[in-house]
DNA sequence: TTGATATTAGAGTATTTACTCTAAGTTTGT
DNA sequence: ACAAACTTAGAGTAAATACTCTAATATCAA
């Protein structure tokens, strides 16, 4: 069992790489299988499609992204517990970058996935406005009295965090090669721009 | 030559609504010959590759951008024009759907695409935030000291501005069929929610 | 008209791709 | 020990894909 284990994540390894490397439409299950050093009858007997191989990459991605993201049960949530929240997810966002990036292609090729997919999503939608509602509520932030307002820092907040690495990908970000860090501050002082206006007055300030 | 130019573009036209629809990974060349209404032979007559489709489409996309935020030479840009331009932009832009949602996948899949797109879109950008300086400058916004701030406020809009299709079309933006024009206005909304920070002081506010 | 060039159709091909099958090892439970 | 279940390799295949070639037709310039 633990062998298994150990191919089936080979696996996963192999095609996670070549897919950020190249896009998963020019990556073949061959290539994941010679990547990964094993025969194409044994990557068939641990995924039967392709879609398979993608499918579990996006659930690997799935359990990262809740578990870096599920908030601290010992104490209320302040601020910079925000601010780490995006930092992991970024993080996690730059090891999957190719689902990021092939996002809504993927999900077209897979309407299985899509509808699974937006399902979850829709959930961390909400749990991230109730998030802010709370701050909005508690004084970490300035009170946000019009339900649209929130609703649009919200959908702010998550294109943001979903599309950023693309957006560096794609070459605007960043000119050099994007291995440094400087693309992962730049992406949260974006955030903290679109937050800033709601942070609650100063009351030390002139 | 008014034949060609027919063809030319009726396999251009055909490309598009393939791709938009079904991504360019399950669109073969035979596909859109078919769809054109054409023969193989014919469609490798005017494009040399696929590839060559792709880049004429980016090549047409550019052109209708381009022509689209044209500043008028007539007089001086006022604030509802940026509202006009952003709002001819997302027309475009959901034209060319298929282009920004795979945007990354295409340009590694094509460098030589990536270098001439990165640096036409190098030189947009610049041109944006100058724009955003000028109003920033001639009291259509506050002022704006910090260049750090102005750099930030154009990657912010520009990203909103190039990923707010995909991000519909990914799901969150928008729950039903996407062919209203609500996703339209709210993504002039996340775009005016950003700038508003921005107004200038109403002097007839109390 | 005539000859050159542009346009079209459609059969054909080399390669690749996702996937299957069979058979041989390897673990595991009892 | 031994059989059942699990894991692996690798040859093989049907279909699809991007692209070529040839030859017929249309257009145009002189």
């Amino acid at each position: 069992m633990k062998r298994t284990e150990s191919t089936r994540q080979r696996i996963l390894d192999s095609a996670l790489q070549l897919f950020n490397a190249s896009g998963t439409a020019s990556v073949s299950t061959n290539h994941v299988a010679a990547e990964a050093g094993l025969s194409v009858g044994n990557l068939y007997y641990h995924y039967k499609s392709k879609q398979q191989i993608i499918r579990a990459l996006f659930d690997q991605n799935e359990a990262e992204v809740l578990s870096a993201l599920a908030p601290p049960s010992d104490r209320p949530l302040n601020i910079d517990d925000l601010e780490l929240m995006m930092k992991a997810n970024f993080q996690i966002l730059w090891k999957y970058r190719f689902l990021y990036r092939e996002l809504v292609a993927l999900l077209i090729e897979d309407p299985e996935l899509a509808t699974s997919f937006r399902d979850l999503r829709h959930r961390g939608f909400s749990n991230f406005e109730r998030l802010l509602q709370f701050f909005a509520a508690s004084g970490v932030l300035r009170p946000i009295e019009d339900p649209e307002e929130l609703s649009r820092l919200t959908h702010l907040c998550w294109l943001i965090s979903e599309f950023y690495i693309s957006y560096v990908e794609s070459g605007l970000g960043l000119l050099q090669t994007v291995e440094g860090e400087g693309w992962q501050e730049k992406g949260l002082a974006l955030l903290r721009h679109v937050i800033e206006p709601y942070l609650p007055p100063d009351p030390e300030s002139p």
